[in-house]
DNA sequence: ATAATTTGGTTTATAACATAAACCGTATTA
DNA sequence: TAATACGGTTTATGTTATAAACCAAATTAT
């Protein structure tokens, strides 16, 4: 039995990884609205994401309000790819 | 997004269950083997799957050496096809 | 004008969880 | 009879997810 990547098997980075697989980007309100999670856990969750090179994050401004944009990297492409595969070998389709 | 039963939401247990869905019973050893894990770990999640009402979990003596032999209940099997449905809305196959 | 509320977050504290390490009784082997 | 293995359980530890508290800036209400 594969082993199901830890970075990737937990609900909220899991939701946010499929959600960017899908999108081109993404902005935390988005985000947070989509996975109806508290900003606070989002937060941490998209850095642990970040600092793991799966997306990148960008923080800038919108007029005076900050504005961050979240996007799928190749490697978290891959990564989501991989661990996808890895399921099936649990979840026989 | 659908939640994700958090009880099968762990590699360990979704291992043990995703076995225990194809084989109609199986014992401690087995399933030790197959999953790779830990004795420890094992013992600690099938106590978990027991309490919920997933598996059904037999302690028994074969001569005298214990045997445990674990089976799925119809709850789990319920649980484990709502689980994978649910998965299915995250990595839309 | 200023006080209260909202927006868009981050940081810190807490509780749950997975895992490993230590242990136990019985059997077997050296 | 001492050491090792088998089949586990219990306890301790380190991670993890989550919530609560907080912050700065903007908006709304008084």
């Amino acid at each position: 039995m594969k082993e199901l990547d830890p970075l990737l098997h937990s609900q909220l980075r899991l939701a946010v990884m499929s959600i960017l697989m899908s999108v081109e980007e993404a902005d935390f309100v988005y985000l947070k609205e989509k996975t109806e999670s508290t900003a606070g856990n989002l937060s941490v969750q998209l850095e642990k994401l970040s600092v793991a090179g799966y997306i990148s994050v960008e923080k800038g401004f919108v007029g005076r309000k900050p504005r961050t944009v979240c996007r799928v990297t190749e490697q978290g492409r891959k990564a989501f790819e991989d661990y996808v595969n890895a399921l099936k070998s649990y979840i026989n389709l």
